[in-house]
DNA sequence: ATGGGTGCAAATCCTTTGCATCTGC
DNA sequence: GCAGATGCAAAGGATTTGCACCCAT
């Protein structure tokens, strides 16, 4: 199914997978220059697509910034900070019966495929600036 | 809390409950035409800012698409289309016991304020096309 | 020589902002 | 007359596209 990456298809996953968190298209390119100084940001970006679509790594949209990128392909759920809008991976799936799933999604007609919880609330430390 | 509105505002809240389902700003602003003929797409954006400030409505952001608002702010979750791109509210609130919640919470230090679940899948149309 | 991949710049789309005007008080 | 709201047009930021070029086959 996959076929084989070139080398700047290399070098952006590998921006992906080294990222701290969740990078934009932009930090990529930034990382990437790095190996590859020729690139430009519209290969990083026709990278990104063809990565998400082969399912090497997974796009995440949430709060009114650039998309990311998540290196991540397991199912897994987020939490988002309403202050300072960062993004975490939760390291535990949180638990949900899976019957609670079909059942909701039957109440839509919707064939399930996948889910995900998020969680909203307040990080470490923006928790400590409004004390 | 709530302040009064004023009649663009009003018109642009009333738009927002009346769409279908969930209306982009460019598609509020065009009903919103319709009663206030003058008014132009940055006052939409305004007052799509202000309301959502104000928790008359929400602001939803998923695939790749332009941001989109949601007249209803009680808690609820979504289900996404992997083929059509389309959200479609859940009617029933998918069943999570808290304790699971706040447990995922705790593991990355984060004050839990609200959730969403979001499910992805194949919505009816969508299923039949590709039978 | 051919085709896919690429860099660059221009174009596009959504959203925000600057500013002069208008409105109600 | 003032403060806040507004329309318009221009600016801004992220992403996409057009196109000529280059490289490996």
């Amino acid at each position: 199914m996959k076929e084989t990456l070139n080398l700047n298809a290399q070098a952006v996953l590998e921006a992906v997978h080294t990222a701290p968190s969740h990078p934009t298209a932009l930090q990529i390119y930034e990382t990437v220059k790095h190996t590859r100084p020729h690139i430009g940001l519209a290969t990083v970006y026709r990278i990104l697509h063809l990565l998400v679509g082969q399912q090497y790594i997974k796009e995440l949209r949430y709060s009114d910034e650039s998309c990311r990128y998540d290196a991540k392909t397991a199912r897994h759920d987020h939490a988002v900070c309403m202050a300072c809008g960062g993004l975490f991976d939760l390291p535990v799936a949180v638990d949900l019966p899976h019957e609670a799933l079909e059942h909701a999604a039957q109440t839509v007609g919707m064939q399930l495929a996948s889910h995900e919880v998020r969680l909203y609330g307040y990080c470490p430390s923006c928790q400590q600036q409004n004390h």
